[in-house]
DNA sequence: CCATAGTGTTACCCACTGTAACACATAAGA
DNA sequence: TCTTATGTGTTACAGTGGGTAACACTATGG
């Protein structure tokens, strides 16, 4: 029994080579089987490739559409939600829910600079004002 | 070939084990491998236990101190840094190493409110200014 | 000197991932 | 129509890491 055994899915159960792909599969929009393979800068052979494929869809990161018989790959979920989900893991996990702490160990471990969170701040501030406060 | 070859050590390759037996020792401040099993409710056998804090210790994320030939094990680095790392990566998988692309996916992902950010933001901004903007 | 408590070592099983072969279907060209 | 290319579905295998633990060894306290 390897792994978490956490019910859904979550990017930390991705392995180097489902991450690559994924990551490839959102910065181009979409893609089919080949044109990851293309994008890869080691040579894989096509099936690894659609296991992977088909595996992060499995997962939930990825939904397909048939474009004449080629299947079109398309994240099923924004990195930034997904990224999001992950890092609630990590507060949970790691910080007892806090995100606060979870931003101070953020300055600690130099993810972001004092500076940076300010800015941050700021341009939160003026999304929120911008938004009128709808949420 | 599993999981992740990341160099080093990070909390993605924590099992649920390894995390659940990290908690405690983090919440405790330091624990034997008695005290912990006193506190996990599964019932595991004292091997277990040790096994997961020496693994524990080998991937640097507890340090042990021998107090009469027992082992007191304590946390090597802080719950926060290791959370902030943790971000770290998130932040160079998911989003493309924009920290406030992944604060946009956590208020997607309701991680955090709008106004929770917005008040942590006035608590950074205080705290600088307490600080005097040393770093 | 013996029993108790604790450590060090070693091991097994299984899930997950990387990697791929092979069989099957179907559109396109000869 | 027959063949060929192209793409999918299925299946598999090996390596690793984590969960779980037994067993042997050592030293301490009585």
């Amino acid at each position: 029994m390897a792994r978490n055994t956490s019910s859904g899915h979550d990017p930390a159960e991705l392995g180097d080579l489902e991450r690559g792909i994924l990551s490839i599969v959102w910065r181009r929009g979409e893609a089919t089987a080949d044109q990851v393979r293309e994008e890869l800068e080691r040579p894989l052979k096509d099936s690894t490739i659609r296991t992977v494929l088909r595996r992060l869809e499995e997962k939930g990161y990825l939904a397909h559409a048939v474009d004449s018989r080629t299947f079109v790959y398309r994240p099923a979920e924004s990195p930034q939600k997904v990224a999001g989900r992950a890092v609630q893991r990590i507060v949970d996990w790691f910080c007892a829910g806090s995100v606060e702490d979870l931003l101070v160990g953020m300055v600690d471990s130099k993810v972001v600079s004092r500076a940076e969170l300010e800015r941050l701040a700021r341009r939160i501030a003026a999304a929120k004002k911008q938004e009128g406060g709808k949420a």
